[in-house]
DNA sequence: AGTTTGCGAAACCGATTGGTTGCACATATA
DNA sequence: TATATGTGCAACCAATCGGTTTCGCAAACT
């Protein structure tokens, strides 16, 4: 399935699961352990995650590790990137005010 | 009310709206005469964007103008932000690899 | 003064969301 | 072999979302 990256970074758990998995790979079970909701409930999570390739996927054993795929969240980057120009000319604008 | 900025952005008209608000400010229903959906769901999505600090609010007369205000996008850069190291040695050791 | 225009707010509605519990199944352990 | 563990999936549920239509009100036009 296709999904929307925004959407996926909407809900605040999901952000949080993000920043555990990019600093380690984690099974879901050591990742639920982290939030007060259960396990199936952070499994939905990662699945949302995985299903815009937010996540990369390893299997050992009867265990699944998940960990951050960084590279989709350059899309995220490239979207913001266009506004960039305005909120520096604003600052611009404030520092020309200040030298005056 | 104090919205959540990725909650926001989450929706794929809403991004849109920004983009437009972004190049010119504009009143809701010149924001509307843009998509296919009705004024007041423009203004709903408005209504959102305002309520977490991503847009101006200018009335004049019986109008009311719109404008994005970028200073809060980058909340957004600044967490999308924490993870660019990681992409950014990804293709470093691609570079490596290819230089073999 | 009466009508039109621009807007926000409210009521309503079907679809989606984020959680739960219960289950099925593969893998490890006794 | 029997049991315990790690996982994904399905069914269910209340709350939220994104749209609609209807309304009220202030400002502009005739």
């Amino acid at each position: 399935m296709n999904r929307d990256i925004f959407q996926a970074i909407a809900d605040p758990t999901r952000r949080e699961i993000l920043v555990h998995l990019a600093g380690k790979k984690m099974t879901p079970n050591s990742v639920a352990d982290k939030f007060a909701i259960s396990r199936q409930a952070v499994s939905k999570h990662i699945k949302i995650l995985l299903e815009c390739n937010l996540l990369n996927q390893e299997k050992v054993g009867r265990e699944i590790y998940y960990d951050f795929n960084p590279e989709k969240m350059q899309e995220v980057e490239k979207w913001v990137e266009q506004f960039r120009k305005l909120w520096e000319n604003k600052f611009d604008q404030l520092d020309k005010l200040l030298s005056k």
